[in-house]
DNA sequence: GCCGTTTTCGGCCCGACTGTTTTCAGTCG
């Protein structure tokens, strides 16, 4: 049982424990051990091994014992009666928003509802609103929430997310009186899901801004409008006919406060608390209006002021997790993260050759027109035939078209590579002499996903080591909110990509951003080189290498730990360099 | 259930909004 599982489970039993009217601190306990253990580096097993288990912050004698049983047995008997206790039916009413553990205990006990068609049908009939404590209007709401958890998901991609928030931003720059706006929240520290918009203007005049705000296009109900807060449900369409339906909430505040309420509405929940608990260390209090002791109240401009005000140096938003980042910016050691300007070409990207809608020359000239140094192809190999992969004819041909391209271009590297895929056992695609003449070799796997961890593992780690590899491809397979990763023990990827020197991408198409950054600061801390890639099937989708360095930054990468931030001419000479040891 | 410059018990972040309430609990972020 590897980690996501074992955070999963801890999570799990948190929500059964509040839905049981646990304590709160109780059950929090819970869901804090669940995200020390998903963010915990190394493996765990080994980590409960060498018995370090317990000094990881968050995990005492309890949560030590479970874990333990859980991983060394494969279940756990106090998760397994929980289950037994409560039906699945009430976990899934927690979705509905309105509706708490509480409420929830509540609506089962007293009607023994315990599935979602049984609230409906109970809310139809008028019996939620005769119980104690709730009323009509509780009533309307849970079944709007109902519509609302079956028409859409609870998170949407981070793309996704950030289209819709610019849209409303757009319409809210129509009002008059705004002095700063910013999108806060999950937006602003780049999650690859978001499951609200959290906005924050600063005004002297709220009420026309909080009007504008609940009468956008778009918005289809109003959830909430009070003088300085107000909530909407808002839906767009893409031009591909997605519907995408989110929670919007804005908060208006008077200028002098917008520091500390756009800290505080940019979270995480987690840092949130730990910078409030550093405040009382220091005789201070910190809210969303201001940071204050007895009777006097420090002025802050901006969020810098307010981080310097703590004794700590400015946390970028994408660092806020309470993961370590509170001790560094303390010891000034936090990292100069990788930006978007760093970036001075892509690899692995698709062109008409596979399964992609652009030229060689198209996408090597969007891809200067972005103002990179240079190019990288990643056509699909051979065996990928729904992808109208490569055969070895195929690729000598597309190397020609490269070398002409190359001629018309001076001045812009054009890379040969492919994207080749790693075989059932971990072999190639194409033999050795083949994958000689490319400059590089992205491997990647893109069958047989159900194949069992072990088997998994090692596939992936013989082609790591293979010496003509220079970077692993898509290294866990997810497709967000569709697909879960395959199983795979990462951390083993990641030693052997460290032993032999072989790059891990970090897949910037905001579908998949495959290596999340938990991973990423594994990956750093082994000393293996990271690799940002659009993965582009088209020249408009080279622009995605963005969100490639919104994962590199949450993993606290810096420019040294991501390839492709060196010239042209050095990336030729690692190409170079490598071939001879393939050889 | 965790934790300790308040250390083995007694705390545990903080405020807006809503709905159902005559003063507040529940939910949310």
């Amino acid at each position: 049982m590897d980690k996501d599982q074992v955070s999963a489970i801890l999570a799990e039993i948190g929500t059964l424990l509040e839905l049981q009217g646990e304590s709160g601190f109780r059950t929090n306990a819970y869901h804090n051990g669940a995200r020390a253990v998903q963010q915990l580096e190394g493996d765990l097993g080994e980590v409960i091994r060498r018995g370090e288990l317990g000094d990881v912050p968050g995990i005492g004698a309890t949560l030590r014992e479970k874990i333990t049983t859980l991983v060394t047995t494969g279940s756990l008997p106090f998760y397994d009666k929980l289950k037994e206790e409560i039906p699945a039916g009430l976990v899934e009413m927690l979705r509905i928003p309105g509706l708490g553990p509480k409420k929830v205990k509540a609506i089962h006990e007293s009607l023994e509802i315990d599935t979602l068609e049984k609230l409906r049908i109970a809310c139809e009939s008028g019996q939620v609103a005769k119980l104690k404590g709730f009323g009509a209007k509780t009533q309307e709401k849970i079944l709007e929430g109902l519509k609302f958890v079956s028409e859409v998901g609870n998170r949407v991609r981070l793309d996704q997310a950030m289209w819709v928030a610019d849209g409303i931003v757009a319409g809210l720059r129509e009002a008059s009186g705004i002095i700063r706006m910013e999108v806060c929240g999950s937006i602003r520290r780049r999650k690859e899901t978001c499951k609200d918009i959290d906005l924050l203007v600063s005004s002297d005049t709220p009420g026309p801004i909080m009007e504008r705000f609940v009468s956008l296009p778009g918005v289809i109900t109003v959830t909430g409008h009070g003088p300085t807060k107000s909530s909407v449900v808002v839906q767009r369409v893409t031009a591909s006919g997605t519907r995408i339906t989110m929670n919007a909430d804005l908060r208006v505040v008077p200028d002098v406060h917008f520091p500390f309420a756009q800290h505080y509405f940019t979270g995480s929940k987690e840092h949130g608390i730990a910078m409030r608990l550093r405040a009382i260390k220091h005789d201070l209090k910190l809210n969303e209006y201001e940071l204050a002791g007895e009777g006097h109240s420090i002025p802050c401009k901006t969020e810098a002021d307010l981080f310097r005000a703590l004794g700590l140096d400015f946390i970028p938003p994408e660092l806020r997790e309470d993961t370590g980042e509170m001790d560094a910016a303390e010891r000034h050691t936090l990292p100069k993260l990788v930006e978007v300007g760093d970036i001075r070409g892509v690899f692995h990207n698709h062109t008409v050759y596979s399964d992609g809608a652009n030229t060689v020359e198209e996408m090597a000239r969007a891809a200067q027109a972005l103002g990179f140094e240079y190019f990288g192809l990643g056509d699909h190999s051979q065996s990928l035939t729904v992808a109208n992969g490569l055969t070895p004819d195929r690729v000598r041909a597309q190397q020609k078209e490269v070398d002409a391209v190359r001629k018309k271009m001076k001045g812009f590297h054009i890379f040969k590579g492919t994207e080749c895929d790693i075989l059932e056992d971990g072999s190639l695609d194409y033999d050795d002499d083949l994958l000689a003449t490319f400059d590089y070799v992205v491997a990647s796997v893109h069958s047989f996903f159900n194949q069992p961890r072990e088997e998994m593992t090692a596939r992936i780690v013989r082609a790591v080591r293979h010496p003509r590899v220079t970077m692993l491809g898509h290294a866990t397979g997810r497709l967000l909110l569709k697909r879960n990763r395959y199983h795979v023990d990462l951390d083993a990827v990641l030693q052997a990509a460290a032993d032999c020197g072989t790059m891990i991408e970090i897949n910037a198409d905001p579908h998949r951003l495959d290596l999340d950054w938990v991973h990423c600061k594994r990956a750093k801390a082994l000393g293996v080189l990271l690799v940002i890639n659009p993965d582009a099937h088209s020249t408009g989708g080279l622009a995605n290498f963005r969100f490639g360095v919104d994962v590199a930054r949450r993993g606290w990468l810096e420019k040294r730990h991501v390839f492709n931030t060196m010239s042209g001419d050095a990336v030729a000479k690692e190409f170079a360099k490598r071939s001879k040891r393939g050889t």
